[in-house]
DNA sequence: ATACATTTAAAACGCTTGTTTGAATTTTTA
DNA sequence: TAAAAATTCAAACAAGCGTTTTAAATGTAT
């Protein structure tokens, strides 16, 4: 397989979190990728194709871990939403074995995808995202078995909401965060602080819709 | 006061949420006012003075009313957090009263401003936004005494990240809900269910730093 | 009516963008 | 080794961007 093309994708793939799809220039990503301008072009075809490339690899090295983890936890008994909270950032945390900040630039991708969503990412999000989260929904559909598929779908966005932000204004918030009262807490340290919002997010007692 | 430059702005409100500060162009913003394109730097001086003048004059229809209602709610006993939530969901309500889907716009626009956000307007925000928050950040206090004011400000954002990613998608979710379980939740009805969640995240008992 | 501020119009500026091209180069295949 | 295929490269392309400039056409006060 062409080194040129993964070079690309890792390289776009930091950009594409760190700035978003629309503002990632191809220029700038193959200079840090140290390949050709028309490599791009060449090997993927179009920047949308290229776009489509990341997301596919970044979920593709997110969803297998996750699916497993969750289909052991259905096997369980007594299971808990934090079990389910934890899998979800274990898998998260996994994919910092294999470099670094990588669940950062994950998290980000998701949020950029949802925000900037152009019509050919959601089209392929609708065939590639049941698959992923079958496990996921049936979990919870047990684990909370008054609540419809639709009041499980709109919690799930909703911790999925606060994830995506926090790591998209990750940054901005660091800054604010040390400006208003001198803390040190590092990009890292917010996965730490997420399970206790994400588990209450998706236990809320709403007794709406 | 000249009406083109409400009609700039105005234009540019909408198109600012919908995709984003660098994704919109003077072209499409001004074609769409019904007025020059010299226009904007005629009255704004540049694309960037425009941004901070849009973001100025959309925190100013929210900001007093949230920190009057916040201001009411201190003064009273035995205050919830649901009712802080409840005061900050009327707030963004009452703009809708002005002008259709007002709360959304306001909405996604917090969310640009925390992902695009290049600099002048974290500056602009570093410095309006104490005067604004001030007071929820007091009731919170007063609320949970048993938090500092990291913690808080760290829930504040994990609400508001659930907010800001469920508005600036929602048309992507309402539609993978339609195409999932035949849903018909329009984008306004989004404001209903969110209250449950932010009154979960700002209630989390995650032990946590 | 004179002076000033506002608005429109059209054109061009320099710059960046994604994409294409054609030749040079490397790698693979026979 | 020679032919073929795949890849890299620099250069140019057209299109869009924010911005500026020039001019003429409106208003709006003094």
């Amino acid at each position: 397989m062409s080194q040129t093309k993964d070079k690309i994708i890792l390289s776009a793939q930091k950009q594409f979190a760190e700035l978003g799809f629309e503002a990632s220039s191809l220029r700038l990503i193959t200079k840090n990728a140290g390949v050709n301008l028309a490599a791009v072009n060449y090997h993927f075809g179009s920047k949308k194709m290229l776009i489509q490339s990341v997301m596919d690899r970044s979920i593709r090295q997110f969803a297998p871990y996750l699916k497993e983890k969750l289909e052991q936890l259905i096997l369980k008994e007594n299971v808990k939403t934090a079990d389910i909270v934890e899998v979800f950032i274990d898998a998260l945390k996994q994919l910092d074995e294999q470099s670094d900040e990588q669940s950062m630039v994950f998290i980000k991708l998701i949020g950029r995808s949802y925000a900037e969503s152009q019509g050919h990412l959601k089209r392929y999000f609708v065939e590639n995202y049941p698959e992923a989260l079958d496990a996921l929904l049936r979990l919870m559909r047990q684990l909370m078995p008054s609540l419809d598929d639709e009041a499980i779908f709109w919690r799930l966005h909703c911790a999925l909401g606060s994830l995506v932000f926090l790591s998209t204004s990750a940054d901005a918030l660091i800054e604010m965060a040390e400006a208003e009262f001198n803390s040190h807490v590092n990009k890292q340290h917010i996965l730490d602080v997420m399970p206790g919002f994400l588990e209450s997010a998706l236990t809320a007692n709403n007794n709406e819709r």
